[in-house]
DNA sequence: GTAAATAAGTTTAGAATATAAACCAAATTA
DNA sequence: TAATTTGGTTTATATTCTAAACTTATTTAC
């Protein structure tokens, strides 16, 4: 009936993250944090986690002399998204 | 860009409680706890939030002699449910 | 040159949330 | 009448989230 909902997606800020990513193939820490509108130490703990998981890759790196966080999807992070939001299907249609 | 999503329904048994409601006009707890697998102690707290928020109606009858807990969503929790979904696809859809 | 401010994160402690175990009361069955 | 089942509720613990505090390095202002 219901399926069960990845409880590493199911999170209104790591769903931000992974949304992005899935759009833009890369992008910068500050232009995440930008665009989710979430504190620096909450968006750093949510990229840890879909890490570890393997749902994003994390590379740093510099842009000129500051450092420069890139984070981008991987095949696992997408395959889950895709299952995710099939998941959800099952609760929201009729 | 993302619309925030409310807590309250941003939780898997709480949304697989509100879409079962909304399937079925009205229904008695322990076929709310039969068809999302919750346990009875978990489903009655979330119930009891989805209540506190005017999201549902709890209706406490008896059938024959037990006692029958009886749900059923509210005007209100059918518009949460909705805004709820058009928020998701704020995240799903690239 | 050095003091203050900004950038880019990370760590971590407290708050909020979820969940299941333990419990209760009444009714049924053995 | 003792044990079991039904229909839940309470509550203690575990988990998770979040923002405040911190770090390190870099500009900018004086």
């Amino acid at each position: 009936m219901f399926k069960p909902l990845d409880p590493l997606l199911h999170s209104e800020l790591r769903l931000a993250v992974m949304s992005l990513l899935i759009s833009t193939e890369e992008a910068e820490f500050p232009y995440i944090k930008e665009q989710t509108g979430a504190t620096a130490g909450n968006l750093s703990v949510q990229i840890d986690k879909l890490s570890a998981a393997g749902y994003i890759e994390v590379e740093k790196t510099f842009k000129g002399k500051r450092p420069c966080t890139l984070c981008r999807i991987t095949p696992t992070g997408l395959k889950a998204f895709e299952e995710y939001i099939d998941a959800l299907k099952s609760y929201l249609e009729k």
